[in-house]
DNA sequence: ATAGGAACAGCAAACGTTTGTGTAAACTTA
DNA sequence: TAAGTTTACACAAACGTTTGCTGTTCCTAT
């Protein structure tokens, strides 16, 4: 039905393999007259090539795949516009699949309509592989690296920021700002990154002679209804004079939470929120953020992969963005 | 490199043929004893299918691509999930590029891309294609339907709301509350959409006696911007009592900016959001919206596709859904 | 005029599958 | 036991490309 190389050939009085060569754009092996010829009879024939067949036999491709934890993942789209802009830079193209949001099933059918056709690399984008799908990932021999997640594990390849020093800059920012009692709203702890997000605020109260009460960390899943209910426990009442969202949407959890409780942001209550992308100007007070560059994780994850650089992990840089959610207290008050 | 089914056949001592029909679960045409060997033997090999080789030869593809017009788009998320869904209950799988926001190379990018590949169908969401574009997609036979976007041409087939209702409908909402003098805010004319919208708007205005003035339509690109620089442009004083955002973001940033100027919200101005995403709910006061049944435009999308029913339209419902950020007015004030 | 070489085009194999056809062996039936 | 039927498998072609090799034509230099 389609036009293939051989209607094109037929057409234009030639065989295939001159045809293929023409429209490959090689330079040499044929005539400028041939090849005037061949593209006319292309166009008319409306042909599009059949580029699964050409990566059958040629046994590579040009399409890197993004996987991507969820659609509401709010994160998501920098680093897919860093993926697509490095990737555009080195020809090559970007599908983008979704896995739901930690659902092994999911994981794994989005991991093998990956797999079974030819891609040249893999991303992550933020998906905590169920243990389950691991193998399935290494057997495939297709370079992968996680973005925007880390692992204890130090074989598999990843590019995020550091958790760590994320979790102990939000902490010295609100030290700064003289507060002292300061809590730390929907992160996790069974994955790395909430541990090490952990790790840094604690590190960094007790430097400040703080010892983090245990109702101060309140777990969660990052979520926009983890940062309420983190709120709600806090309560109204809470002496707390800032608390840090492990990410923007359960910062604004707390933020709203926090207004329904009667308390204002940031004169009653200071709000840092972890992650820094466009939510945090949305809402009001816009919310000052530690702020990942995701952009840069994107367009890193690519440059690992093509490069073959085998499982190294990258650290990309984060920064403290100030906006209107921080009070600065008297520093004497302690 | 990678084990192929001839490996497998040599290693059980079959046929390569006899091991497709085996991995293809087909019922008939081999022993029960021959399928275990046969998947012993796979498994132990690693084998992993080139689903390339297998669509080349069968012609068929069970993978449906979805653009997206950008990866700002923040009503994508639900749309996708409903393709998913629908995708999934059908065996079917669903990869996603982003168009570069309107910018014709890289819609000509995203659509090569798939076009080149056997896919089985294209969904395009809110992609306002370029004309010059627009051939290229016809021209490769493959079923398409644009999502939440519509057109003149009654010839293509789209799902999406009826935006005429949609202006309609906020307006009368508005009017209902005791507004009369209400504006609207971010919306575009070059478009099919728009139009529709601003026509249902005058409509409801018409009908309850009014004309707007020049300038309650402020037009825009939908986004958050477009929100601020309409309310900069209606002005701290301003005699409208009520504005209609042309899309939740462009309500946000018209409520953003309306409190820069000074005016509270619903208490000095009220505001309706159209779309009605999440975004509504995170910012203070929650919009009230229009809201669209995003996830549902997804699943028609897919239907629409799979049962090809060559060139329709479909409309998808709204409904107002009412929050917080508008006030009744006294129906004495007119 | 002719040898040598460039320039161009054709042939055919290969990529990894699927699937229609062919056929031997094993069963069934009378 | 012969004829017919089923079962289980092998064989080979096909899908649309790419590409190494071979062959032809034509130009150039002697």
């Amino acid at each position: 039905m389609a036009a293939t190389i051989k209607d094109i050939a037929k057409l234009a009085g030639v065989s295939p393999g001159t045809v293929s060569r023409v429209l490959a754009h090689k330079t040499a092996f044929f005539s400028e007259e041939t090849g005037a010829k061949v593209r006319a009879a292309a166009a008319q024939l409306g042909y599009r090539k059949n580029t699964a067949a050409a990566e059958l036999v040629t046994r590579q491709s040009k399409v890197i795949a993004a996987i991507v934890n969820s659609t509401k993942t709010n994160f998501a789209s920098p680093i897919i516009e860093g993926i697509q802009a490095e990737a555009h830079r080195r020809d090559l193209n970007v599908i983008i699949l979704y896995a739901g949001d930690g659902d092994p099933e999911q994981q794994r059918r989005a991991l093998t309509t990956v797999i079974e056709r030819p891609v040249r690399a893999i991303l992550l984008l933020s998906v905590d592989l169920a243990p389950e799908n691991l193998p399935l990932l290494q057997a495939a021999k297709i370079p992968f690296c996680f973005l925007s997640i880390s692992f204890d594990d130090v074989r598999v390849p990843y590019v995020t920021s550091d958790d760590w020093q994320v979790g102990y800059q939000a902490t010295r920012t609100l030290l700064k700002c003289g507060h002292r009692r300061i809590g730390l709203a929907g992160v996790d702890r069974d994955f790395h990154t909430g541990r090490q997000r952990v790790a840094g605020y604690r590190q960094a109260l007790q430097e400040a002679g703080m010892t983090p009460h245990a109702d101060w960390i309140q777990l969660g899943d990052y979520s926009y209804a983890a940062g309420q209910a983190a709120m709600r426990s806090y309560g109204a009442q809470t002496d707390l004079t800032a608390i840090i969202g492990a990410s923007d949407m359960a910062a604004v959890g707390v933020l709203n939470q926090a207004r329904s409780l009667g308390r204002r942001v940031p004169d009653d209550l200071s709000i840092l929120a972890i992650d820094g992308t466009a939510i945090c100007e949305l809402v009001q007070p816009a919310l000052s953020s530690v702020s990942q560059n995701f952009y840069e994780m994107g367009v890193a994850g690519v440059q690992q992969l093509v490069n073959e650089g085998s499982t190294t992990q990258k650290i990309t840089p984060i920064k403290v963005v100030e906006r209107s959610s921080i009070r600065r207290l008297n520093h004497s008050e302690k």
